[in-house]
DNA sequence: CCAAAAGTGTTCTTACTACACCCATGG
DNA sequence: CCATGGGTGTAGTAAGAACACTTTTGG
């Protein structure tokens, strides 16, 4: 590595932080893991770690992802969220850190990884609820991505990286629902939804999973904005 | 400061850039200064410089910003854009930049700073059309952070930090068409503007700086979302 | 048959578009 | 007077909200 001068450079540590949301057993759950180190040891946190010196910041979020978790990493999508870098944020020195939002569909639990002794998926209704609960600037972290992820159901077809590949117009409806924790209704959604160009493609397929008149079963479209929004 | 461990912290610079976007004789225009050191030496760049060891992220943006074009600074809307860090970004070390996006009325000229010999405001669209002339990866952030302003100006009354305290429908107008690069009809854009309930507050005062039947002036309301927003 | 969920039709209202038209100033 | 830009009225259209109604399954 090139060398370093902190006379000219003051030295920072950069971190990836993950906003890791899906959609479990009728919740709007995040991921967090227990801290086995210091600080915060034992405390729930963000999974996260330090960039490597030669890794870019994507790569650096996507590897920890996999690491800290063992989930399946490939039908998330992951974004930039922002970056925090109050001086006070980690007591051990000056970190600045690159938070992502990542949105999965429902997956397998998630295992410990390296330096975490622990992880689960929590409602984000009780983590924001207690600000106290999350390590560092975290608690502000998530609510900051959740509000990322609420703005942007509005204009992308991000919702349907909450589904699985094949699902409903009322497995779609559910997730803004829950998301946007508002009741929609389901007649206008649906006509709202298969009347956007690009947003769902047929698959031929048909499910009576949740009961009633069999459904159709879309995959997502290739549409990478809504015309017309959706609005909340 | 604490001390530094790099076997566990690899080391990373950190810097703030910035786009500052202004209207400038009719023009959507940039700041770049001209670099007075290696590397890149003499080729314009965004405005920016290294995070100092004990300073928040906002505060170096506003400091940047205040020293490298000794600009006023007060009228200008400062946010955060994105992070960039590629290893390859910066031949001298690993520096992760952090974004910002500025936004200001039309200024005096700015005057060259600590580690520049110059500074200009250029129209977007020359430096767009030509990828090489700015350093580093300037030229994509300058990108991003013109998309940004783009699509805050349809749902936010972030187009009035572009104009001065009081200010015409007519000049606001011309900030969405300059900015969209897309004619509006100036009847229905003024029945709009002046409907959506928070965006503009009347002054009493008038004005015939734009020739023709006078203007009232307004000022910018207290609303900080657009009901229903402007479309491009 | 009934319950439940999918999906369609209809009506009302809001908001955007296009453009005709009038208003208030300077020269 | 005329030119210039400010501002209003109106008709047609696109799309959202509310909700009655029909369809297709399981039990």
């Amino acid at each position: 590595m090139r060398h370093y001068q902190p006379e000219k450079y003051p030295p920072f540590a950069v971190t990836v932080d993950l906003v890791v949301l899906t959609i479990r057993a009728d919740r709007l759950c995040a991921l967090v893991v227990r801290r086995g180190e210091r600080p915060y040891l034992g405390r729930w946190a963000l999974a996260g770690g330090f960039v490597r010196p030669d890794e870019d910041l994507d790569t650096a979020a996507r590897r920890e992802l996999a690491e800290e978790t063992g989930l399946p990493v490939g039908s998330v999508h992951l974004e930039q969220l922002a970056s925090y870098g109050d001086p006070a944020r980690d007591p051990r020195m000056r970190v600045v850190t690159v938070a992502y939002l990542a949105l999965a569909p429902d997956l397998p639990s998630p295992r410990a990884g390296t330096d975490t002794v622990d992880a689960k998926w929590e409602p984000v209704t009780d983590l924001l609820g207690k600000p106290a609960t999350l390590a560092f600037d975290h608690h502000r972290i998530l609510g900051d991505g959740v509000e990322r992820a609420r703005s942007k159901l509005e204009y992308t077809p991000l919702a349907t990286a909450f589904c699985p590949t094949e699902f409903t117009v009322a497995e779609l409806r559910r997730v803004y629902e829950l998301v946007w924790d508002t009741p929609i209704d389901p007649r206008n959604f649906h006509r709202k939804v298969t009347g956007v160009t690009g947003l769902l493609a047929s698959t031929g397929h048909t499910t009576t999973r949740d009961g009633g008149r069999p459904a159709q079963l879309y995959r997502r479209g290739e549409a990478t904005l809504l015309h017309p929004p959706m609005l909340r």
